[in-house]
DNA sequence: CCGCACTACGTACGGTGTACGTAACTACGA
DNA sequence: TCGTAGTTACGTACACCGTACGTAGTGCGG
């Protein structure tokens, strides 16, 4: 009889050692570390449970023991990452420059992990981790004086404006991953077709575009921490706190 | 011989017909309504080569003569979908108002079918209609007297932020599709280990949200418009437009 | 101390994308 | 006009995926 059925429960509510059988050989966090290494070096599709098992010396079934389901591994990956979060003591007082910070670290834990802002759209959730985040988020928007529903929604842009972006950046570059030829003839086969087409005169505005583009080249960077503090503009200008509706 | 071999090509130049050899059978486009038909009724993972496949009524292999790869199928079905905005001839002269629409129209989009959001990550790109659509956006910006660059900004803004709130709201739906349990249990399951969570004192914050949340039922509409308004002033508020930098 | 829950793992099933070979067909170059 | 080259159609086959299920061994709770 094997038991494991599939019930409805969150991973994180099942608890890692059950009472009764033999100890277990392997710790739910070595899958999750291996998970991590082989998506980081890899690339997310080489996740697969066969991969995992054998990157941890066991068999393929073994790790169902630990992980009910392949999106719960992807669910504990991206509690995983979450964890890499510098989250201070206390917030410094200054709500804007807490989330500009927390934006930052979002994007640079985004770049570290390439996968994870395409797995994140499938795993949300209240992970250990993500609670710790958002209680944290929270705490730094206690001097800022809107209603609760409406800090949810700053700290929701916020995660949505850095993971959109991040993932903008990484489909580019991602698509060229397990393609049967090289990025860079995928972007110039890509740039000639788009040359080709505004050359054809239909797009008018676009072709303006792409002939002042050039001129003006921009600081990735700089961009990010324009788009952020826009952001937060839009919740509460530098001149005072907008009333909510 | 058979000459399909992988190289570098974007599925927009590649024509149709080819002079030499016989009729055939099925259209791109006939293959293309297959698919987005497929994906709206029974989920973008129902979406197989086999499976569009028989729905035609051809081999699946025979599939390949139209799409080189299942990719380019992905690329198509987005631009066929995209062909779905209503663009009038001419911006109505309030570029304001012009992406509020616009965002609308997005958001219309995506729950028509709701796989778009998460292939979209996938294929970006620019195909006939979204160059028609970039095209169009930016008819709508020319009132707005900022550099180029910054419009494109706005409207790679709009559109991921449009993504990643449908995206956000069908992850929590679509997740329930092909689960061994229905879409209620899962939300009590979670909600039950939040408020377990909650209920442990290690989140005072959060606790004090969700203890004040209940109070205030929100509209989703409201919130959505709020959100793209709130964007649209970090671009130019209503006092006046801001300088770049 | 018995029994049962749990661990480990091999096998197997139904699915996927797609490389490759083959046969029929048509438009172009000689 | 007529090969012939390139295209269409499609069956077979391969490597891979997630995971259901059966079985054997282990060690704690009653």
């Amino acid at each position: 009889m094997a038991g494991r059925a599939a019930e409805p429960e969150v991973i994180w509510a099942r608890p890692e050692r059950a009472g009764r059988g033999p100890k277990p050989a392997y710790s739910r966090r070595d899958i999750v570390d291996a998970a991590v290494r082989v998506a980081d070096t890899d690339g997310i599709d080489a996740v697969s449970m066969r991969r995992i098992a054998a990157e941890i010396g066991c068999g393929t079934m073994s790790l169902y023991n630990y992980v009910p389901r392949k999106e719960d591994l992807y669910e504990l990956m991206v509690d995983a990452v979450s964890g890499e979060y510098a989250l201070p003591e206390e917030p410094s007082g200054d709500w804007r420059a807490d989330m500009t910070g927390i934006a930052y670290q979002s994007r640079a834990i985004m770049y570290r992990h390439p996968w994870l802002a395409r797995v994140m759209t499938t795993a949300y959730g209240f992970s250990p981790n993500a609670l710790r985040f958002l209680e944290w988020c929270l705490g730094c928007l206690v001097p800022l004086d809107v209603p609760a529903g409406l800090k949810m929604q700053l700290i929701a842009m916020v995660n949505g404006t850095v993971m959109a972006t991040v993932a903008n950046e990484q489909a580019i570059a991602e698509r060229a991953r397990g393609l049967p030829w090289s990025e860079e003839e995928e972007q110039v086969v890509r740039g000639a077709y788009l040359m080709g087409q505004v050359a054809s005169g239909r797009y008018p505005h676009l072709a303006g575009l792409l002939a002042e583009a050039p001129a003006a080249p921009v600081d990735p960077d700089e961009i990010f921490a324009m788009t952020i503090g826009r952001l937060l503009d839009s919740f509460a200008p530098p001149e005072g706190p907008l009333t909510a509706a």
